[in-house]
DNA sequence: TATGAATGAGTCTTCATTCAT
DNA sequence: GATGAATGAAGACTCATTCAT
């Protein structure tokens, strides 16, 4: 009788109002959302964004979590990848090169890296992710070489943001050769 | 009792401003820069503020060109000491290393790449100074390389944000080292 | 004491903040409606005004339609009152004189007429009651003599609000009987 | 030797002010004028529309009181027409027609009705031009169909302002005719 | 005297938050 | 508990007016 209006899962509405408040995040940017934007996007109304979340900053945090959660699972996803094919700059610049077309991945890790400027909170989350593609190089390449590494990838996610086209994955494989590979001394060439 | 502000020097007075809120841009980032937060950084009343720009999105715009000239005066500096110095990995490395101490600088760029996500002609600005790197390392290292190495770069800059410590001098130099030298087709070290 | 406003009826304050605003339209004018006075007139909070209605001019055209509805009741009115007396020139003259003594509807109409030389879906409102007057003259009299009466009567509408006095019942009278009657040729009066 | 920058003709500076207030109040409307608007047109720094005039206020006044002073003019250009062509309804409505055409002339008398219903000494001004008309139609016709004629010539303003066509110069005429002339009653149609 | 910089009051508008229903 | 109306605090922007130069 009383369908139609009230759905009954306050659970799946904070969840839908989470995602609706992480897409745009996104999209506009933290500093951009509103109840409204939100609520409208969710397909809600105003009023529920303000029943489950106390504040708009309690709301922009857990959609923030949220957004660190996704990256998190896609890290996951290609670190067991990388395993599977081995972890070599050969399977990792192949992977790396898929991953910077998924242009959702990449906005998103850019909008919480954005946000974390500026956060504490959202630091601690984006230094923990960063950490775990250190943690699953290191064992491999060693520590100083797994960072160097990880490092690069930053540059690749802030590179692909700024320019149309990305770097080819051949460019992609040879620097990742270079950083994790030690390289002879002689073959560098001297600025004479 | 003197307080009947009243200067009239409409240059200095621009210049203030414009200065004020490219702090601003830099601490609070591009989107939460105001009026009033200009105007009182700046020491002037509100009116001032637009009085000498039109619109907000005109004086923010000159604020970034004002960090954008900041960073490329800064990127010529150390292009002109790496050149001196000899396009090495080394040096770069030893001075990138110095550079990415110089918080101020480093917070700079980040600010107006941050920018450059949501705005077009930010975009184009902070594209002109990437391809500068690219532009003194193709000389001696080759397009790709070079390319790979500005990005390297960028992720310096980003890690330096997010983490406390930078890399160690070190481990930035192993990595260029390996960006810019050919390596041998097998990623495992050859004896020599 | 008991003074934390707080009502509930949203379809009434949207009437009250309507009809605030076109009173106001009728005192000042058009251009010179804010926000503001609306809200004071209306004894609602300035928010009130923004609630309801998304932008001024959203406000303005509410009101202004609302200005129209009334004089096109009026309008009503006075065709019936004038059909039931007969449509001729002494009966129109008599309501005529009647209604310009009505401030109230004089002031409307101007207000509304002023606010049309500038705005043309005002303009078209303004027209299409004016026609209406043509629409009921124009069967007995045809179509010429009505809209050179109607004409007359926008005059004396316009007098009205300039002249303290308005013009006798017996001048209109006349008029109207010059207008609408045909007349010789001569314009001098035969003895008949 | 300080010649383009000081214009050395105070009372010429002053007049081109108060003609592009003028020219503006006609075309924006007596409410939107401001110092600036009123500086760009005439071409004039924005410091002289407050030098030669102490506050807006006076600025519109006598910008209004320029507006008055040129539809006096061409009223008085109008009455030296009929009276040379003779006061008759047919000579009124030829030079009436081809003065509503003059749709400079008409947007001016508007205007300044206009201004007039708001401001006693605007509307003081407006009734002074209004009388004239009366004053010289009434020693040939009577005042009271001279005053009814005025009505009538208003009317044909405020329809020129709404309308795109402008009454034909026959209606005009018969319009004038009937209401100058006094009509045989016998002539009136009665109402069914 | 002529100019335009300086300033704050006031405008429209958006929105977080509160709270009646 | 769910909804959206209520409200005031900002925010961007405009401008009359003052006054240094």
């Amino acid at each position: 009788m009383t369908e139609k209006r009230r759905r009954r899962d306050p659970e799946a509405r904070r969840r839908e109002i989470t995602r609706a408040a992480a897409e745009l995040i996104v999209e506009v940017g933290v500093e951009a959302i509103t109840h409204r934007k939100v609520a409208a996007r969710a397909g809600v109304p105003l009023g529920s964004t303000t029943q489950y979340f106390a504040t708009l900053d309690d709301l922009r945090d857990e959609a923030l979590r949220e957004l660190v959660r996704e990256i998190e699972e896609h890290v996951d996803k290609t670190r067991a990848a990388v395993q599977a094919a081995g972890v070599t700059p050969e399977a990792i610049a192949r992977l790396l090169r898929a991953s910077l077309a998924d242009a959702r991945a990449i906005e998103t890790e850019r909008a919480v890296v954005t946000a974390a400027v500026h956060d504490p909170r959202v630091r601690d989350l984006a230094r923990r992710w960063s950490d775990e593609v250190v943690g699953f190089l290191a064992p491999v390449h060693g520590q100083d070489r797994a960072r160097a590494a990880a490092v690069f990838i930053d540059g690749l996610v802030w590179h692909a943001q700024i320019h149309d086209e990305p770097l080819d994955e051949q460019v992609i494989r040879d620097a990742l050769t270079g950083i994790l590979a030690p390289v002879p001394a002689a073959s560098v060439p001297s600025a004479h």
